[in-house]
DNA sequence: TCTGGGGTCCTAGGACCC
DNA sequence: TCTGGGGTCCTAGGACCC
C-alpha cells in the first residue's frame, strides 16, 4: 500500500504559520518575479482567484476582498518541506519524496484495516511539529493513492485522509474522479479521452489496452495498469541525479542592457555551476538563451539560444562563466528589449568519470579547492557571499519581490519576534 | 507597469554502421 | 537485370509533473 501525504496550499499554509492572523483570510503567494498565482488559500480559491493568472489583472479582487499577497519565499518553504519530511520519515520504514510538498510513504504490503487510523496520526503529528496542515491519501498504487488523496480534499475534508481499502472503495473513487484530475492526464490526454467517451477514471480503467497504447503511449498503459491496481511505478528513495540544470529568471524590467545580460548571466552560471558540484556532477555542453518579452507586443521580438561544447567536462565557476559569456557574445543583438535569460548545463557527467583533455593545462585541482571553499562560505554565510567579480555588485537585474515574508527558520536576524 | 521556473519521459525519423 | 535488413544513436517535438 503506498499513501501519498501532500502539503494542504503548501506555501500560503508556510506563510500561516508565522502569522496565524492570516487564518481564514484569503491569502496567495506570487511567481518569482510578482508575476503570477502559484498558491492560493481555501478562501482565495473560494472568491475566484485563478491558479497561474497573473496578479495584476485580478487588482479588483485582491482590493476588493483585502487578499494578503506574498512573493514566494523558497528559503521557507525549502526548509518547512524539510521538517515536514523529516516528520513522514519517522512512520514508516521507507519513503519516496516526491516534490517539495508531496510524499509517498510506503504502507507495507497488506491492506491491514487500521491503515486510516495511521493515516490519521500522520497528520496530527505533522500539523504538531511545524504547523502544516497535511491530506493522506493511501491506496495499492502511486496513482490510486493519488487519486484517494483527491476524493478525501473533496470529500473528506475535516478528516483529511482516505483509505481505498476494498474493491468497494476503489470503484467508488474511480467513478467520483474526472479524467482530466487523474495523475498523468494532462490537457492534451484529457480532451482526447472525452471525446473518445471517456468520462471518470473508471470509463478509463476499463478501457481496451491497445487502444490506450496506440494513443497514449506506454505511458498511458502503465497508467492504465495502476488504475487497475497493479504498481508499475518503482520507489525512489534517493532522489536521482538530474540530468539536466537550468538557472533562468526573468528581468525586474526589460533592458537594453549588454552588461547587464552579462551580469546576469554570469550569476545564473555561478548558481548552476553549484547545483551542478552539489551532486557531484560536470557539464559537457552549456547552453546560454536570452529572450525578449512576449507579452509586450509593441516590442519587436528576439528570441535566441546556443549550445556550447566544453573542451573537458566541468563545473568550475570561472571557466563556466567563460563559456557562457562567450555564448552570450555569439547571440546578443542590440537594440531589443530583454526580458529574460539563463544557462543550461546539459550532457552532465560524474565528477569522477570526467575525462581530462589531452591538452587540458589549466590546474583543476587548484580550481576544485577554491570551488569547494567558495560553496562552504557561500553555504554558512547566505549565497554570493564570495562571488566573482563579473557577477557585479548591484543586481541591476534582479526581479520583484515587493511582498516577501522573513526567512523565520533559516536567518538568525529574521527569527519570529514574540512579545509575552 | 505588471504574465514563473525547473524538470522528466516517450516517440518518430534520420543518420550511420555492418 | 537484380539493389537488404537489422541495430544503435541522436535529435526535435510533444506530453506530463510540481
Amino acid at each position: 500500500m503506498y499513501a501519498l501525504v501532500d502539503c494542504n496550499n503548501f506555501y500560503c499554509s508556510c506563510e500561516r504559520v508565522f502569522q496565524p492572523q492570516l487564518l481564514n483570510r484569503p491569502v496567495v503567494v506570487l511567481s518569482n518575479n510578482d508575476g503570477c498565482v502559484i498558491a492560493r488559500s481555501e478562501e482565495a480559491k473560494q472568491i475566484g482567484i485563478v491558479m497561474g493568472a497573473p496578479i495584476h489583472l485580478m487588482e479588483g479582487i485582491v482590493r476588493n476582498h483585502q487578499v494578503v499577497v506574498f512573493s514566494s519565499n523558497y528559503t521557507l518553504y525549502g526548509d518547512m518541506s524539510e521538517r515536514v519530511m523529516k516528520t513522514l520519515a519517522g512512520f514508516v520504514p521507507q519513503m519516496e519524496v516526491y516534490s517539495i510538498d508531496e510524499a509517498f510513504l510506503d504502507m507495507g504490503r497488506l491492506p491491514y484495516t487500521n491503515l486510516l487510523q495511521l493515516g490519521v496520526a500522520v497528520r496530527e503529528t505533522v500539523v504538531q511539529h511545524t504547523g502544516i496542515p497535511v491530506t493522506v491519501g493511501i491506496g495499492p498504487t502511486k496513482t490510486l493513492a493519488k487519486l484517494a488523496n483527491r476524493y478525501a480534499k473533496k470529500f473528506h475534508k475535516d478528516l483529511g485522509v482516505h483509505y481505498l481499502a476494498n474493491r468497494r472503495l476503489i470503484d467508488q473513487a474511480l467513478t467520483a474522479t474526472n479524467v482530466k484530475d487523474i495523475w498523468g492526464i494532462g490537457a492534451q490526454y484529457a480532451r482526447l479521452l472525452t471525446i473518445n467517451g471517456f468520462e471518470t477514471a473508471a470509463d478509463l480503467a476499463k478501457a481496451p489496452a491497445d487502444w490506450v497504447r496506440t494513443n497514449m503511449s506506454v505511458v498511458g498503459l502503465r497508467l492504465l495498469k495502476e488504475l487497475n491496481g497493479t504498481p508499475c511505478a518503482p520507489w525512489e528513495l534517493e532522489p536521482p541525479k538530474k540530468k539536466n540544470i537550468a538557472t533562468t529568471r526573468s528581468f525586474g524590467q526589460v533592458t537594453q542592457d549588454r552588461s547587464l545580460l552579462e551580469e546576469a548571466i554570469a550569476n545564473h552560471t555561478a548558481t548552476a555551476a553549484a547545483k551542478l558540484r552539489k551532486q557531484g556532477s560536470s557539464a559537457r555542453q552549456l547552453q546560454v538563451l536570452i529572450q525578449t518579452n512576449v507579452f509586450r507586443q509593441q516590442d519587436r521580438q528576439y528570441s535566441h539560444q546556443i549550445i556550447l561544447e566544453l573542451e573537458v567536462p566541468s563545473n568550475d565557476t570561472p571557466e563556466l562563466i567563460k563559456y557562457a559569456l562567450k555564448g552570450l557574445d555569439l547571440i546578443f543583438r542590440p537594440g531589443y528589449n530583454y526580458n529574460k535569460c539563463g544557462v543550461v548545463m546539459l550532457d552532465l557527467v560524474n565528477d569522477s568519470e570526467a575525462q581530462m583533455g589531452l591538452f587540458d593545462l589549466s590546474n583543476r585541482a587548484r580550481g576544485r579547492l577554491l570551488n569547494t571553499a567558495l560553496d562552504a562560505l557561500n553555504k554558512t554565510y547566505g549565497k554570493d557571499t564570495v562571488q566573482y567579480a563579473v557577477q557585479g555588485f548591484e543586481r541591476r537585474y534582479r526581479l520583484k519581490s515587493n511582498h516577501l515574508s522573513q526567512r523565520y527558520t533559516t536567518n538568525f536576524n529574521e527569527l519570529l519576534h514574540v512579545w509575552i
